[in-house]
DNA sequence: TTGACAAATCGAAATATATCGATATAAAAG
DNA sequence: CTTTTATATCGATATATTTCGATTTGTCAA
């Protein structure tokens, strides 16, 4: 509950979601290592500083939606399937408890 | 995408998930109508200001996890159930995108 | 060992968020 | 119509976050 906490706050960025989904499809020339990416490769990609995105990479790495691995002088990245497997099923839990149609007389959508 | 990025922004907040969670399964002496939660028993329930607890509901309303309802002179709040398994769906893609530990074969997607 | 490069950390500025008390608005009750 | 009650909004403050440039740390190449 309270690790969901960070994860969420981690996902609550769009710099942060741009990176992700730069981890999950990267470009065609990317620099990446048995599947994983470089850090070159994301701050081309985002146009931000490098002080930004190590930033960044560790919220990321500190919620457990990335792994790291330093080759060489190199970062390189992967995304954490299973903690992204986790968060969806959280999430899930909240998809069934309550009935959004037709209980009430009727209900108000903001 | 974009809309993600608010729903994270709201779910990354303890007092937030505080109130889902209670929104989820309230108390038994909650004064409930239809299976709406009355806000008295959200702001009982988590010890902050009444300001605070409307403040907190908005951010939930506009990320689309909660729908309000008043009836007379109190609201009464439900959840989105639909908007959480989208999130969790949003979550499941990157759930297949890469091997965490390196165990097996390699399945990196493109 | 020295020089160059990649990343992390530091310090600071701008912006955002959480929280509250006070006030305004809306709705029922008298 | 006035009062009471529930909620929303306003203004203010404390804290958190994002971002950057500068510096430090770690690593390779010569």
């Amino acid at each position: 509950m309270i690790e969901n906490d960070r994860i969420f706050k981690a996902l609550g960025d769009p710099a942060r979601i741009r990176i992700l989904e730069f981890l999950r499809a990267p470009g065609a020339g990317c620099c990446t290592f048995a599947g994983q990416i470089c850090a070159c490769d994301i701050e081309r990609e985002l146009g931000l500083s490098q002080a930004t995105i190590s930033h960044h990479m560790k919220l990321l790495i500190d919620a457990g939606l990335v792994s790291a691995t330093k080759r060489g002088r190199w970062m390189h990245y992967t995304l954490r399937s299973q903690s992204f497997a986790e968060a969806a099923a959280f999430l899930s839990t909240y998809a069934q408890s309550s009935v959004t149609a037709s209980s009430g007389p009727d209900r108000v959508t903001a």
